[in-house]
DNA sequence: TGATAATATGTCAATAATGACATATTAGAC
DNA sequence: GTCTAATATGTCATTATTGACATATTATCA
């Protein structure tokens, strides 16, 4: 329990002994990894439904060709600032971003 | 024109002159500038809402009071990669990051 | 076949972000 | 007022990310 919390529950009352909550909590970095993946590929498909190419889009962003390769292809080091400047400069709207914040990857199983 | 657009249009029949397309293209920076506000004001309230201090939040994050400080400050040196993680460690959910992604900040005038 | 365009992969020097720390400021209880 | 917890601000060495480049792979067309 954590030490705002216990005061609160204590000044509020509450005998707060050991908790289990926060179960939710397990898996940020995983949460994180899923996200680049499906902001990458929804790089690809906005980027492909505005008729650019890799590095077209590079140009765009003052980047190069290799790194768009590697932010559609999910590549560990990048960042999710670029994937969001790539898929703005792609044509993508602030509201099409969110949206695939939220939709699961389509998981390519072997 | 882009090259690989102009080849698809040209082959589709297309005469490509000049074009003032893309015109809603502008100010990426901006608009991840807002992102990084918005979230930041959205990880205060959700840290808030859980009653975690600052301390709680950063350890819980493997980060430090100081950076956590700074993300809900809008501080230029955070990153979306952080304010996401820190989003998550303090509870906050892959919907609720995205809406708040959409949510336009609340400008604070003077 | 060869030629061309697009994409993928690996590397690296330059840059940016990070956690940690010191310290300042603020807010609330007493 | 003091004391204490919480938050803010500035700095810095370490680490991560970056664009650029070379090169490999994969189409597609003639």
């Amino acid at each position: 329990m954590e030490q705002s919390k216990r005061r609160r529950l204590e000044k509020a009352g509450w005998r707060v002994g050991s908790s289990a909550d926060f179960l939710e909590l397990s898996g940020v970095e995983e949460v994180l990894v899923d996200m680049k993946l499906t902001l990458g590929m929804r790089l690809r498909k906005t980027r492909e439904q505005h008729n650019l190419t890799q590095n077209d889009l590079a140009k765009r962003m003052g980047s190069s060709q290799s790194r768009v390769a590697k932010m559609e292809a999910g590549d560990p080091g990048v960042s999710l600032d670029l994937l969001v400047q790539g898929l703005l400069a792609a044509g993508a709207t602030r509201r099409e971003i969110a949206s695939a914040l939220t939709t699961r990857k389509k998981a390519a199983s072997a």
